[in-house]
DNA sequence: TGTTAATTAGGAATCATTCCTATTATGATA
DNA sequence: TATCATAATAGGAATGATTCCTAATTAACA
């Protein structure tokens, strides 16, 4: 049995932590976490943008950056870096790993379990793992079809 | 009984792999395939150009750039892709685990074996992998004494 | 040794991201 | 509810690794 937070849930949760660690709310930071909590396509900063300009039609792409860059550093999304495509952002922070198709270039979470090498790591090369990027690149079902 | 090919002889590799595929052999293609072969630090393309630069002084930036793009596409050799840093080549292409030091920003491999998820993944999501990337990020053993 | 197409050098262009600054608006306080 | 301090925003400029472009050079062939 999965437990999956209901992603009204998510987006409260978040908007709380912002708040108790001392962030203002404003209504472009709750557009972004409204949508990132809903929105499991692993967006870019420019998809958030066009997006949440539907809702708050003067938000700025400064304003994207800088409330990513900041929920990024407390901890609450993470980002995932690229270097031939727009970085993306997932509210998943757990590790797991991310499939890329490399045709419609969506990014899905692999929901499977995977064990985790780090123990082994450490052990035989005395590098100490402190986060994770396990990546598989492929076609997704429905580049398949 | 790990059985680890010598620097020398992976670079003679490398060279009759080119030559077979009709490309020219140049003096710099032979220090950068030299360097690569003997290198394990994961180099970027800027440590390249002033390393070969010792050897081959009139080298440019468009040569070292043109000659891994040329490899690469070639399946010679593996090219690492980073936002916040440089990119970064090596010539290890089986799939292996990547231990990226966060403070000294060396990159070494995990030898130790490693199972593979991509028929888990298949059979769960249907997504086909193709290629894959793992990383590690944390402290080298150098960095944490 | 000459020929020719591949390769090189140098510099301009690209573009996601970061940086900068004046303006605006949140949230605490009275 | 109005005031205020300052966090947050908008807009645009700057950044920098990589890519693109073109003329000059050179490896490999006969």
């Amino acid at each position: 049995m999965i437990k999956r937070k209901k992603p009204r849930d998510i987006e409260q949760t978040l908007i709380k932590r912002l708040q108790d660690k001392g962030y203002r709310l404003t209504p472009q930071r709750r557009e972004i976490i409204k949508l990132l909590s809903r929105d499991k396509s692993h967006p870019g900063a420019m998809d958030i943008l066009h997006k949440v300009k539907k809702i708050v039609p003067g938000i700025s792409m400064s304003t994207v950056y800088y409330t990513l860059d900041m929920m990024k550093k407390e901890g609450l999304i993470r980002e995932l870096e690229y270097y031939d495509t727009d970085n993306r952002y997932e509210i998943n922070i757990k590790d797991h790993i991310n499939l890329v198709c490399t045709k419609c270039r969506k990014i899905t979470d692999f929901t499977g379990n995977v064990p985790s090498f780090s123990k082994a790591v450490e052990k035989e090369t005395g590098f100490k793992p402190a986060s994770m990027r396990f990546e598989y690149y492929g076609i997704c079902r429905d580049c398949e079809k």
